[in-house]
DNA sequence: CTGAAAGCGCTAACAA
DNA sequence: TTGTTAGCGCTTTCAG
């Protein structure tokens, strides 16, 4: 199986040259005669030579490929993220293999191995969301790959970062939700240790102040981000004697699962509860009413993400940068109030 | 930049044995003196030693890496196949490389191109929605690469494929909507050269037939499954003046488009229209009403056309296998009237 | 039982 | 201007 391709050696036979002459002739090198090298490289287009990357890069230790670990790829979120990283990695020739950690550190560390195991030129991750040792990416660094972190974040001293202003957004929106009448708002986050629920958490309490309501520490629920787990904290919220009149909900994912559950109970959104999200995926627009929610430019994220590994490639050494890409607030059907 | 890993040649050096000795003890080769066996494996243990894929690669002339390309990595359905092709995959030591088409022939062909000049050892793909033309897969046939298509097939007579039963859903839905009280039945369908669209086409005439409802081909529209073309189609026939009183999509995505539009109108479903969709995406329960769909068992389709490249791999021959998986009807709000 | 050598496909320093 | 050689890391004959 796989058929034989053409190599340097082949084309050397047959025009009865050596093979660095072909080496040479198919890379313009001046050295070569003009004619010999015209009659190389139409001999190789013709027998449609290709370099074979494995030996490349057995020679040049390195593989064109790039690690992407997410907690999962079905998640419009991630999923869009991927494809601004592919794009740019493309256009610059490299690969990506994609790994999904499903939430588990388990998942990640086997990820990350494996990944090393490849010999990858560069790793992109988002943290699982029970990720709480970093010795992983340690070793990672170690190995002196590349490694770039983004949205959930870790070991920001030491590796490139790309995150999202989430500590303003969560404000903004708590304040959107007492400008529309809200007292009891709620926030149902994810596991306490990830920068993303600690900031927009932050975000949230900020709101409170701002707007004058004391912060209530039964409107705040932590999830593992599950659509299950998500369900529970909403009945539990909706189960309290002072029952909360909006949800801030730490992704749009949570939020689905928070609507479903109110509206099981028979309340209505936005009369009774107003609701907002964080990542606009397009099922935003989609679900009734229409989801506000803060949109990530997912693209760009994927596309910093992937330019910061090219940049340390080409660097030949680690960069410590972290870029803070702006979000904008879409504000739908879900939180007004008239 | 990235550190040399340690070889053979280390642990060689450092035991003072030769290579081929490091070599063959740490496969268990029993030639080996078991003293000297064991000490090599521990002291490669203790280096961590992994066997460079790069030079595995071109002594075997394989990489390990399945290619695959999906019209888009964004939506549920195909993500989720990724997730199934990825899962059957790493188990077996493979790693993926998904491209996406961007639902455009031309990228498609770039996509086979960028693969095969990467030496995968395998493909697995789900057509871009334009691709008429196959020149480019006869090419991985010629390079006797395994190839694998699911969903949206062509070359049936020398490839592997992955469908589902979209005749007799696409006739049952029909005839479901006629028993809920539709006369003026429409399809909102795809680009005419799919299987997926002539199957589901079919199943929908059929449906009409078994209704006893003449086929009226106003009612049946191509799209090219662009969000955007799908708004248009159903604006188009909710123009007509015999408004239809059910909508069959040809998948979930058009569905939702459709939705937003009847609901712009001021439309009610399922009261004026019906509405049923393929995939059964995640968001088909989040929408309202919750959405009647065909579920499609996306990780046994990934699971499957992993197993189909394996299984060329492991027989170092084409293999030529139709799959047919049944696929499940969820009757939910959006095509019942009481 | 162990080692030397060839070769997978390619590049680059060194000869000629 | 072109060829020879060594070597990237590994396996596998073939010798010893």
């Amino acid at each position: 199986m796989k058929k034989k391709r053409v190599t340097l050696k082949d084309i050397a036979k047959e025009l009865e040259v050596s093979i660095s002459t072909v080496s040479r002739a198919l890379k313009d090198h001046p050295d070569i005669d003009k004619k010999l090298r015209e009659k190389i490289q139409k001999l190789a287009q013709k027998w449609n030579y290709i370099p074979n990357p494995l030996a490349m890069g057995l020679l040049r230790q390195q593989t064109r490929v790039i690690g992407v670990i997410v907690p999962d790829i079905v998640t419009y979120f991630f999923s869009s993220i991927i494809e601004g990283i592919e794009n740019e990695l493309r256009e610059a020739g490299y690969y990506i293999v994609i790994s999904s950690s499903k939430e588990s550190v388990q998942k990640e560390i086997e990820c990350v191995n494996n990944l090393l195991n490849l010999r990858i030129d560069g790793l992109i991750v988002c943290l699982a969301q029970d990720s709480h040792s970093t010795a992983h990416f340690k070793k990672v660094l170690e190995h002196e790959v590349p490694l770039v972190f983004f949205d959930r974040v870790c070991l920001e001293k030491k590796v490139s970062t790309i995150v999202t202003d989430n500590i303003s957004m969560a404000r903004d929106i708590t304040t959107h939700f007492f400008e529309n009448g809200a007292k009891k708002i709620a926030h149902i986050t994810g596991p306490k240790h990830l920068n993303i629920v600690k900031e927009r958490a932050e975000g949230y309490l900020k709101g409170l102040e701002i707007a004058g309501i004391n912060f209530d520490k039964k409107y705040l629920i932590h999830t593992d981000l599950s659509p299950e787990s998500a369900g529970r904290a909403t009945k539990k919220l909706l189960a309290l004697p002072e029952k909360p009149d909006a949800i801030l909900g730490v992704n749009d994912t949570v939020i689905f699962s928070t609507m479903k559950a109110i509206k099981r109970i028979g309340l209505r959104i936005p009369e009774d509860i107003l609701l907002a999200g964080f990542s606009d995926e397009f099922h935003a627009t989609v679900v009734e009413p229409q989801l506000t929610s803060v949109a990530h430019p997912t693209h760009e994220i994927g596309r910093n993400a992937a330019k910061l590994i090219l940049e340390q490639i080409l660097e030949g050494r680690p960069i410590q940068k972290k870029i803070v890409l702006n979000t904008e607030l879409h504000i739908r059907e879900s939180s007004i109030r008239n």
